[in-house]
DNA sequence: GCAAGGTC
């Protein structure tokens, strides 16, 4: 029997049904689906099946040694058991073993260990390699008449990079957990790609922190000829408020039109989207990354867009654009399908053309009724973006007008819509008309009102989810795959909060003791040194043992000046833990009020002079309790917010609030039992 | 209980 290996079910499926003459049989073995026919067997994996562990007696976090962590042995261990046991059953049987998993780095190293799990039952089976991009009839049964050999390097480039990450990660997070005691549920995670992202926001922040707001002021005239506009002085942001009140002091009451210009602006159509891209987006119309991600996964499974992880912003030649564009002839997007229809379809191209998958486009209509609102929402995004992709530049009518009011010159900027080109299709965040009235040079108006507007500058804003995506796509870290996952990690242990991106002085207190001893792993440098690395393994110059050594030695290297400050950095964690506990101030006796815990385990909120003051809220039994930057008005109370696994955020707000409101609901109880008594 | 990368 020939085995042929695909990186997912979805793939060996499809695979199977372009190589066989007639129908395959689908036979389930251990609960995994494969696919046979011709003396063939297609068996999909599910990604990467097994993984890189320590041995069992490193588990142990209080009893390891980090110093034998670092140098620790590494095995391969199963995750996906049936998915195994099936494979098992298989590479028995099997002569020979075709790796047919994406042509890429991760792709390699999945076929390897896949076929090291083959060898393992049967030592004599011989194995190949079959390369493709798309999954198109040609292309694949061209792959298999024209076999390749395994890149065992690659793999191994590969492999490098699982120990490297998971001694790295293990060992940084078990010692800034360990020496700020928080173990369990709780600990301090460190990470590769994890901790550069995190410096990223905790820089932004600290930006914040140091802005100083610089007051200007800013001088508009109203003027009328019929219809009504705002002209602002040319000067713009006045820094000296006198200066701004003189110029206004000395302002009549007539304005004559300096000058008219009248241009026209054009706005390209968008290039077809890629999963940043398409994370953006959605980020845009209020669906944050992690859940965009889930349901485009769900719409992909169900045939309704297609593959939602890729790099790719080229639509390759072989996909029907013009058929999908009509398969939406009589649906919910028929006028914009027909009118698509009646041009000529040329679509738009991104910068970055890969061969793995074609943008994200949708593959077949469906009804808004099927969908719930939100994955409507995400469908309707990749279609209409799709749509807009083919459609026409978008025509802007600028026009510019200078008043002159007692010899100063004001400005205005109008705007107006004429062809809606692709924005028609795409028609999110479009930007509203200014439109100013018929002018004429040297045409005088009335000055209506002249105000003074007090303003200050503001702080550079915090990261969006959407745009925090982009900036590691940016520094290299992290992949199409896993960057929403990164940032989902730095909200469930507690380093971020809100969206946009807030840290909490946790995320402080991490990253400054990453910055001084460890430097290398807040940086995005490193991940730009392992693909150098990994490169190098790859093309057979350096060996994969090689750089892990190098790479646990460097290890060996951070861990010894972090152990020899080991004190100071179990003392600055643990202040920045304390102030992420501050609730507010104890109204009784202001001193802090801080999250605590009783001997029982429950937590509540307690005042940091205890026992001298005895003042005391609840909370709720479980979940993880963030403490937000957003004050209520009547206690002064940081509002609480409880993040409980896969489930939403629970905005429980100021506790002394809801204490209140549960004693009084507790006193109506109580009431209406005595009465119904 | 640690990472990041696949996939669902």
């Amino acid at each position: 029997m020939h085995l042929i290996i695909t990186e997912k079910h979805d793939t060996a499926k499809r695979i199977a049904a372009i190589l066989a003459e007639n129908k395959p049989k689908k036979e389930r073995i251990s609960g995994v689906d494969t696919y046979q026919f011709d003396g063939r067997t297609v068996i999909g994996l599910s990604g990467h099946i097994v993984e890189v562990d320590f041995p069992k007696n490193y588990n142990n976090w209080q009893k390891t040694d980090l110093k034998d962590l670092i140098y620790a042995d590494v095995l391969t261990t199963p995750t996906q058991a049936n998915i195994v046991t099936a494979l098992r059953k298989l590479g028995k049987e099997a002569e020979h073993l075709t790796i047919a998993t994406d042509y890429d780095r991760e792709g390699e190293l999945i076929g390897v260990e896949a076929l090291d799990i083959v060898k393992k039952v049967n030592p004599g089976v011989s194995a190949d390699r079959v390369h493709y991009s798309t999954i198109t009839p040609a292309e694949i049964k061209k792959a298999f008449t024209d076999p390749t050999k395994i890149d065992f390097n690659l793999a191994a480039a590969g492999e490098s990079r699982q120990i490297i990450d998971l001694i790295w990660g293990a060992v940084l997070t078990r010692f800034l957990s360990l020496s700020s005691g928080r173990l369990g549920d709780k600990f301090l995670s460190v990470g590769r790609v994890q901790s550069p992202t995190l410096t990223i926001i905790v820089n932004r922040e600290k930006e914040r922190d140091v802005f100083v707001p610089v007051p200007y002021w800013e001088l508009f005239a109203t003027l009328v000829n019929g219809g009504e506009f705002r002209a602002q002085h040319i000067k713009g942001r006045f820094l000296d408020k006198a200066e701004a009140e003189q110029i206004k002091a000395k302002l009549g009451d007539t304005g004559i039109v300096k000058s008219i210009t009248r241009g026209k602006r054009s706005e390209k159509p968008p290039v077809p989207f890629n999963t940043t891209e398409f994370l953006r987006a959605a980020s845009t119309i209020g669906i944050s990354a992690a859940n965009a991600m889930r349901i485009a996964e769900y719409l992909y499974v169900n045939g309704y867009i297609s593959y939602p992880r890729t790099d790719n912003t080229v639509y390759p030649s072989s996909l029907d654009t013009k058929g999908i564009i009509a398969s939406f002839l009589n649906t919910e997007f028929n006028e914009y399908a027909r009118k698509l229809l009646s041009g000529e379809l040329v679509p738009t191209r991104g910068k970055k053309e890969t061969t793995d998958h074609p943008p994200i486009h949708p593959a077949t209509p469906v009804k808004r009724s099927e969908l719930k609102d939100d994955e409507w929402k995400i469908y309707e995004l990749v279609v209409r973006r799709f749509f807009a992709t083919f459609a026409q530049e978008t025509l802007w009518e600028t026009m510019a007008v200078t008043v002159d009011i007692s010899g100063e010159d004001f400005r205005a900027n109008g705007a107006r819509l004429i062809e809606a080109g692709w924005r028609w299709y795409y028609s999110y965040n479009v930007p509203e008309d200014r439109i100013l009235p018929v002018l004429k040079e040297g045409q005088s108006l009335n000055v209506k009102e002249i105000d003074l507007v007090g303003k200050e500058t503001q702080p550079p804003s915090r990261y969006g989810q959407g745009q925090l995506i982009k900036i590691m796509e940016k520094h290299g870290l992290g992949t199409k795959s896993t960057r929403h996952e990164i940032i989902s990690k730095l909200y469930s242990r507690a380093y971020v909060h809100g969206n946009p991106l807030q840290p909490t002085k946790t995320a402080y207190a991490v990253i400054e003791a990453l910055e001084k001893y460890a430097n290398t792993i807040t940086k995005p440098d490193m991940t730009g040194k392992l693909e150098q690395d990994m490169d190098e393994i790859s093309e057979g110059r350096i060996t994969e043992d090689y750089v892990i050594k190098e790479s646990r030695d460097m290890l060996g290297g951070v861990f010894k000046d972090l152990f020899k400050n080991k004190e100071l950095i179990s003392e600055s964690l643990r202040n920045g833990l304390y102030e992420d506990r501050i609730v507010g101030t104890c109204q009784k006796c202001s001193s802090d009020l801080i999250i605590r815990k009783s001997k029982k385990g429950s937590r509540f909120i307690g005042c940091s002079a205890y026992p001298n003051c005895n003042f005391i809220l609840p909370l709720p039994r479980s979940g993880q309790i963030v403490v937000t930057d957003k004050q209520c008005k009547d206690h002064g109370l940081y509002l609480i917010r409880i993040l409980n696994k896969g489930k939403r955020p629970w905005d429980i707000g100021c506790a002394h609030c809801n204490f209140n409101e549960w004693q009084k609901k507790l006193g109506e109880e109580k009431k209406a039992t005595k009465e119904k008594k």
